[in-house]
DNA sequence: GTTGTGATCCC
DNA sequence: CCATGTATCACAAC
């Protein structure tokens, strides 16, 4: 009973944050070892010239020339025109799955845990409070798995271990790559103060230079604003979320069972265009892949939405709910029709660069059959 | 509460 | 004509 207690206590978890370097450039490594020592830089591809498109991942030699995810595939070329070999790739989604789910089964059969939470491919956290007794045996099995999964799979990853999600996830971070860092108790404060605000998930290049305009720029300046201004400047509750994190403070469960709440697919047009049958065959593709997944997950929803982005850049959105849940191709497509056609009406003229389906109000299909009899 | 839209993040 | 694809959340308006 006592120890029960202690396990519930939210300061007293070992958390563990898993993080794989890297991770699209390094699959392409594994499968390729001879591109080690070159710049690797995994691209998306957008078609609409030979080169158009941006960087997704790229290896740390590439990132030695400034190249950084979500940079343009040209702006890289440019930093890159002195280099000799560059290696370009395009993502392999489904590559990066394989070895995603080889990897994370090889952390969970080394660590029983009951709790841990996978997200994206490439990062997990473990709660290893009921399987630990202290950060050193924490640090002991964290090390077993770096070992296997460099061993095993030729992965390397960085893994940060504390009490909570926000500090094992800026651990982890910390000493990238193949790094290793525990951030204690007695020692969160001194180690976080000095680093720049940015290491708090949420604050991105936005929200940075919002922090920056207002003289914060450290980890101590944020947490020695007053609470009742960070609310009032950013909302209660990431006003909030900017307090606590400054000095360390995280309550946010580790809870495995975070289920998708849309589903969405986005596709750059191979030109502007207005022309309403080229958009509509381009929509009509994206609701298939839309259907096959929702299919796959086995969902129902009950939301569906459409995204446009125009020639500058500019993002719509437009969405509508359904009269009830729903898994057919039709009720996606019917309102994805009418959805744009409600769009075009308002425009005379009309330059898409891209578009977007998505469907949200999900809901898993099971169990389903047993409330029929009630609807 | 429900519904629709835009902002932001991360890669 | 450099600028992907996906997910989450806040908030306003009803």
């Amino acid at each position: 009973m006592f120890e029960r207690k202690d396990v519930n206590n939210l300061e007293k978890r070992i958390i563990c944050h898993i993080d794989f370097d890297y991770f699209f450039a390094q699959c392409e490594e594994i499968r390729n070892p001879s591109i080690k020592d070159l710049p690797v830089l995994v691209c998306v591809f957008s078609g609409r010239t030979k080169e158009s498109g941006i960087v997704s991942t790229s290896n740390y030699v590439a990132r030695k020339y400034g190249i950084k995810s979500g940079m343009p595939i040209r702006t890289a070329k440019s930093k890159l025109k002195d280099i000799e070999s560059v290696v370009f790739l395009p993502v392999d989604y489904e590559y990066y799955e394989t070895i995603s789910k080889k990897a994370f089964s090889l952390i969970l059969s080394i660590a029983k845990v009951i709790n841990y939470e996978i997200i994206g491919l490439d990062e997990c956290f473990l709660d290893l409070t009921s399987i630990c007794r202290g950060f050193q045996e924490a640090t002991a099995l964290a090390k077993n798995i770096k070992n296997h999964l460099l061993n095993e799979l030729y992965l390397s990853c960085s893994v940060g271990i504390s009490y909570n999600k926000l500090l094992a996830k800026i651990a982890s971070e910390y000493k990238k790559p193949n790094g290793f860092f525990i951030i204690n108790p007695n020692e969160t404060i001194q180690i976080i103060s000095n680093l720049d605000i940015s290491v708090i998930p949420g604050i991105g290049q936005k929200n940075k230079r919002r922090l920056n305009e207002l003289g914060i720029k450290t980890v101590r300046e944020l947490s020695e604003k007053n609470i009742t201004f960070l609310k009032k400047t950013f909302g209660n509750r990431f006003g909030e979320y900017l307090h606590l994190s400054s000095i360390g403070i995280n309550e946010d469960p580790i809870n495995k069972k975070i289920e998708n709440k849309q589903i969405t697919r986005i596709k750059t047009l191979k030109q502007y265009s207005d022309n309403i049958e080229y958009v509509q065959s381009a929509l009509s593709e994206l609701c298939k892949s839309i259907y096959s997944e929702l299919r796959h997950q086995d969902l129902l929803f009950r939301n569906v939405g459409l995204i446009f982005i125009d020639n500058k850049l500019k993002v719509t959105n437009r969405s509508k709910n359904l009269k009830k849940y729903t898994q057919n191709l039709n009720d996606l497509t019917d309102p994805v029709n009418s959805l744009f056609l409600e769009y075009i009406s308002t425009y005379d003229i009309l330059k898409l660069r891209r578009i977007g389906v998505k469907v949200c109000m999900l809901k898993k299909y099971e169990g389903q059959r047993n409330l029929t009899n009630y609807m």
